[in-house]
DNA sequence: TGTCCACGTCT
DNA sequence: AAGACGTGGAC
């Protein structure tokens, strides 16, 4: 049977997380800043989130001011988020929208922007268009596995998680309140149909919840076990020249990282190095000290890097290839967060960076 | 230390 | 259409 959207809605209203890109209840909000919002919550924490999008908004306050940066900016502001092809094509779908005069408002012409898949357009079109969709995102999986208590495990249960996700819209009352009863579903995912020890006895749908009724809250939705993640090895090195700027070089424009800058390095292999074959791709020959390993986990696999460095002399640098990349400051360049850590090992002082 | 969260989109 | 794609925090 499906739950009460009635007795979601209330709960939202007095529990509702005040988030920097909600509006006011009975305010317009701004699709702008939905989608702004929305991009960076793909795969990531509202926690890591919220920094991140105050930075945005403040250095490009509509579409149009971010349309109108150079990416080189755009991924500079976006560095330490991940994901980077989200950046990518935040700016990309900035453009579009800035050349078209505003945010379509339909599911179907939302899903044509790049970044916007079927979550997303079903999110913008709920929460700044008041569309009567249901965005399923992995709160809404887990809140509806539970609901039906529905066993099969993630991912292939995926389609009929979000049937069942639709049918929570067979409600006049939640037709409603389209973005009211989106966003409730995600507070509701978010503090009390949590992944972990979930907090069913103030939960407003605990009565109608099969998962509760059997017991088995905790142990949806069931997943797939996952595949190891293999290890990775590699040097990289950290020149800096003598007025503190440090050779730094910008990956291709897709695949990991891309368009993101990096020290130069070694290439990223399944076998650990010895610091003299690592030294021979550094970037000149010189008095390299080791600092130290840092260990970063992707989604598909653990790196290990050995973090070199080095100050180049007066008037050295012209010997260095260009394919090591240029002199520049770390400060303003487009790190992830692997780099980060390569720079954290280093001996200079925090304001040089 | 290692596992999970973490579907979200693109190719 | 299965795999690529980051990060940090909880436990």
């Amino acid at each position: 049977m499906t739950p009460d959207a009635s007795a979601l809605l209330r709960w939202y209203d007095h529990h509702r997380r005040a988030l920097p890109w909600r509006s006011l209840p009975g305010q317009r909000p701004d699709p702008y800043a939905v989608w702004l919002s929305e991009i960076m919550l793909q795969q990531t924490t509202v926690k890591a989130v919220i920094a991140y999008y105050e930075r945005f908004l403040t250095h490009y306050p509509t579409v149009q001011d971010l349309a109108a940066a150079p990416l080189e900016d755009v991924l500079h502001l976006w560095a330490g988020l991940g994901y980077y092809a989200r950046a990518r094509n935040l700016h990309a779908c900035a453009k579009r929208v800035s050349e078209r005069g505003g945010f379509p408002d339909t599911v179907e012409e939302l899903l044509t922007l790049p970044g916007i898949g079927a979550y997303t357009a079903r999110a913008i079109a709920a929460i700044a268009f008041g569309r009567p969709v249901v965005p399923v995102d992995g709160n809404v999986e887990r809140v509806t596995a539970r609901l039906n208590a529905i066993e099969a495990p993630l991912p292939a249960s995926r389609p009929l998680l979000a049937r069942q996700a639709a049918l929570l819209n067979d409600d006049q009352v939640a037709q409603s309140r389209p973005s009211d009863f989106a966003q409730a579903l995600f507070d509701l995912g978010a503090t009390i149909c949590t992944p972990r020890s979930p907090a069913c006895l103030t939960c407003p749908w605990q009565t109608s919840c099969i998962a509760h009724a059997r017991g088995i809250t905790a142990q949806l939705p069931a997943k797939q076990p996952r595949q190891a993640r293999p290890t990775r090895y590699g040097a990289h090195f950290l020149l800096h020249d003598s007025s503190g700027q440090i050779l730094l070089r910008t990956r291709p424009p897709t695949g990991l990282l891309g368009s993101m800058d990096e020290f130069p390095g070694t290439d990223w292999r399944s076998t650990p190095w010895t610091d003299e074959d690592a030294l021979t791709h550094a970037p000149c020959l010189t008095d390299w000290v080791r600092r130290g390993e840092i260990r970063h986990v992707f989604t598909h696999f653990t790196l290990y890097l050995t973090v070199y460095e080095a100050c180049l002399p007066d008037g050295h640098n012209a010997g260095i290839d260009s394919s090591f990349g240029t002199f520049r400051s770390a400060k303003r360049a487009a790190l992830p967060g692997v780099m980060k850590k390569c720079l954290a090992l280093t001996k200079q002082t925090p304001e040089t960076r």
